[in-house]
DNA sequence: ATGGACCTTCCCATCATGGGAGGGTCAAGC
DNA sequence: GCTTGACCCTCCCATGATGGGAAGGTCCAT
C-alpha cells in the first residue's frame, strides 16, 4: 500500500504520514525501488491508532509513549492508565480555565448594549486590567 | 518609562512588548537617543488591555480589532460585542469538544484495571479507530 | 572607570499541520 | 512507443504566541 492508499485507509493525511516517518513514529514497512513508501496492515493500524489518539487530544509525545506500550505485549495497563489520567487532568484544567473565560465573556456580552453608541462594558472591563498580583492605585490617568 | 518598567507595570513580558512593537500593535511613544523604547501612560494602558484580553483567550488578530475599537471614541458597541460573541462561540465549541474527549477518557480510564496485566481497554479503544466517514470495504489488497 | 543591570537586534525553537516548488514514477489510453 | 495526468519524492516555508540566548551597546552607582 503506498502513502496515498494508507492515507485514505487511515484518515491521516499523506503529509502527516511522512512526518510520522520522519520523526520515527511510524516507518513504512518498506520502500519500493523507486523510493515510494510502502505500508502494511500493521502500519495502517498504527496510523489509525494515532488518529484516534489525536482526536482524544493526546500530544505527539504522549502518543509516542502510548504507541510503544501498544507495541509491547507485556505492558502493564498501569502505565497506559497513568498517561491517560495525566492527560485527562490537563484536559480538565484547560476546560475549567476556558469555562471561566466563557463565563466572564458571557457576562460582559450580556451587559453590552451592542448598538451604535460607543459605551461598552466589554472594553471597560478590558481597560480595568487588574494586575496579576498588586492592586495598585487605580490609575486615574488623563482621559486619553 | 523604558521597556523593563513598562513590563513590570503592565504584566507583559519585555519580549512580548517588543513583539507588539514589531507587529505595529503598540508602538513606543518615543525612542531615546540611545534607541531605548519609551512608553507613556497611554501605551501602558494598551499593554494592560492586551494582557487582559489575552487572559480571556482572544487571539492577537481579535485583539488588534478590539484595540482599534478601543482607540476609536466613535466605535459602535455593536462591533465590540460581535467580536466578543464570535470569540465566545469559538470558546464554547472548543469546550464542548474537550468535554467530549474528557468524558471518553474518563470512561476508558474507569474501565482500565491499571495493574500489571497488559489487557487495557484504553489501548483497545484506540485500536478500534473508527474511520471519520466512509466505512469502505476493508481493503483486502495483498496481505503485505 | 569599572561592574552589573539594563537595553538593543537577530536568530532559533516550540507543536502539529498545511502549502508549494521542482522533479521523478507509474499506469492508462492512443 | 509516447503522452498525459495522477501520483510520489524531498526540501523549504508558514502558522501563533511565546521564550531562550548570543553579541554588543548604554546607564548608573560606586
Amino acid at each position: 500500500m503506498n502513502i496515498g492508499q494508507a492515507s485514505k485507509a487511515s484518515g491521516v493525511s499523506a503529509k502527516m504520514i511522512r512526518y510520522y516517518d520522519e520523526i520515527g513514529l511510524v516507518q513504512p514497512s518498506a520502500r519500493t525501488d523507486s523510493n515510494y513508501r510502502e505500508y502494511g496492515e500493521r502500519e495502517l493500524n498504527e496510523l489509525r491508532f494515532i488518529r484516534r489518539a489525536r482526536s482524544l487530544g493526546f500530544s505527539m509525545a504522549e502518543i509516542t509513549q502510548l504507541l510503544s506500550l501498544w507495541r509491547d505485549r507485556e505492558r502493564p495497563s498501569r502505565e497506559v492508565k497513568a498517561i491517560a489520567e495525566r492527560h485527562l487532568a490537563g484536559l480538565d484544567a484547560r476546560i475549567t480555565e476556558m469555562q471561566a473565560m466563557a463565563e466572564t465573556l458571557r457576562h460582559l456580552s450580556r451587559c453590552c448594549a451592542g448598538d451604535d453608541r460607543p459605551d461598552c462594558p466589554i472594553l471597560a472591563d478590558l481597560t480595568a486590567g487588574s494586575l496579576p498580583s498588586e492592586p495598585k492605585t487605580p490609575s486615574r490617568r488623563r482621559s486619553a
